[in-house]
DNA sequence: TCTGGGGTCCTTTTGCCC
DNA sequence: TCTGGGGCAAAAGGACCC
């Protein structure tokens, strides 16, 4: 509610702003899936700790505070981070814990409204317009949140509060860590202008340095420049968007439930590869799990992509539109190995392979042609019974005989269950 | 410095039909 | 018959996000 004073920006936390009409929430965990790995390891507590793959190629997933210090933060590969950071600790990944916390903090968002937009595991936007009766106004909803994740989840976060999600975003990640920041209607635009244009959703390395050739370094710069000169530079979509984004202006509404688009596996070898059957052993692997995630959501899928990355970090893909929709893992391969073998590699060094469904749809709404696919029909059938026997012995405890050994070059052996 | 894995969105190219 | 081109969908590539 409003509070009459009307405070400069001002540092994370600060002074309380009007939040009238700021019904957008956005939050997001500080350092997750560290934080995470902490709860588990507190004597780790205070260090530098990265979260990370084991492997050479891995990249940083997640680093505490401790370990930003020096320089280090998220997709940053793992070597570099080593040597910034030599004194750090280093810990393996747990996707199942990170996979609990998340679910425990999305909870604690649900209990506040329904309209709860989750973006990843560690955040989401939650429109709070109707808990206000119940709550209180969103800087009050906010500091619940925090508080509650906080005592629930043993992990704390930050809370951005503006009239529309973009906005709200930003307002997370000025306030980090364990902060909470209202960006009041009336000073959008003296919040935004300053900011450097790497701030706005959307522009990343390559839109910065296009950008920097105009000579545009700040939103307020981006603001002030003709739309036509942006378009031209960055095209039409992308120019009306970072235009609009730089006067505040975000039409995008909080969204509960955004069915999914494509669902897929890729995976990056240890060591380059350059045997087919390897390659081919990888893409059956790939397009089982695939398939299997189709059926576990009840989901089907009309496109198989692959995607093939070389040794020298190139990267193709290649696609194909079925006649009918599948979540049959055998018509995934079938059409992956023959994407594949269309490219006609010979022994071409590759880092990683990939497979990919789109054009999803609910497999129940899905049209089916009866005549066709009796094949398929045996392969669904079969490939339901291993989704059975995995539910009840565990992932992987059935799976086809060219996976069944481990011990073949590259690769993560197939018996890592989730 | 040597770059993961899960995705979305946009742009350009290509093939097809009329 | 050849050529052009509009309109469309699919394919391919690339930037970006967490």
């Amino acid at each position: 509610m409003s509070r009459g004073n009307v405070p400069p920006i001002g540092p994370p936390t600060g002074p309380p702003g009007d939040d009238s009409g700021c019904t957008v929430l956005h939050v997001d965990m500080d350092a997750f899936y560290a934080s995470v790995s902490l709860l588990t390891r507190p004597e780790l507590r205070g260090r530098p700790v990265i979260v990370g793959g084991g492997g050479t190629r891995g990249v940083v997933l997640s680093a505490t505070y401790e370990a930003r210090v020096h320089g280090v933060h998220s997709a940053m590969p793992m070597m570099r981070a080593r040597r910034l950071c030599p004194q750090a600790v280093v810990v393996a990944p747990d996707h199942e814990a990170y996979s609990r916390a998340s679910h425990g903090v999305m909870e604690v968002f649900r209990s506040v409204t329904p309209l709860v937009e989750p973006i990843s595991l560690d955040e989401a936007f939650l429109d709070v317009r109707g808990a206000a009766r119940r709550m209180g106004g969103p800087r009050q909803i906010g500091e619940w949140i925090r508080a509650t994740v906080e005592d629930e989840q043993g992990i704390t976060c930050s809370v951005g509060v503006a009239t529309t999600k973009f906005v709200a975003k930003l307002a997370s990640a000025r306030c980090k860590p364990d902060g909470l920041l209202v960006v009041p209607a009336g000073e959008v635009v003296a919040f935004l202008h300053p900011l450097p244009v790497g701030a706005l959703w959307g522009v990343g390395e390559k839109t910065e340095s296009v950008l920097r050739g105009l000579g545009l370094h700040t939103v307020g710069d981006i603001a002030h420049t003709p739309l036509s000169t942006l378009e031209r530079a960055l095209g039409p979509a992308s120019g009306r968007h970072l235009a609009a984004l730089a006067w505040g202006r975000d039409e995008r509404v909080v969204v509960a439930h955004e069915p999914d688009k494509s669902i897929g596996a890729e995976n990056t070898f240890g060591t380059d590869v350059d045997d087919p059957a390897v390659v081919h052993r990888e893409l059956l692997r790939l397009s089982e799990r695939t398939a299997a995630r189709l059926r576990a959501s009840g989901q089907v899928g009309r496109t198989v992509s692959i995607k093939v990355r070389f040794a020298d970090f190139t990267t193709i893909t290649r696609a194909r539109t079925l006649p009918e929709s599948t979540d049959v893992g055998r018509v995934v391969y079938d059409t992956a190995l023959g994407l594949y073998a269309a490219l006609g590699l010979e022994r071409a060094r590759i880092r990683l392979v990939g497979v990919r469904v789109e054009g999803i749809s609910d497999a129940g709404s899905a049209p089916h042609q009866l005549a066709l696919g009796e094949r398929e029909h045996g392969w669904r059938d079969a490939e339901q019974a291993v989704d059975r026997a995995s539910r009840r012995f565990g992932a992987g405890a059935v799976r086809p005989a060219t996976l069944v050994d481990p011990s073949g070059t590259g690769g993560n052996p197939p018996t890592r269950a989730q």
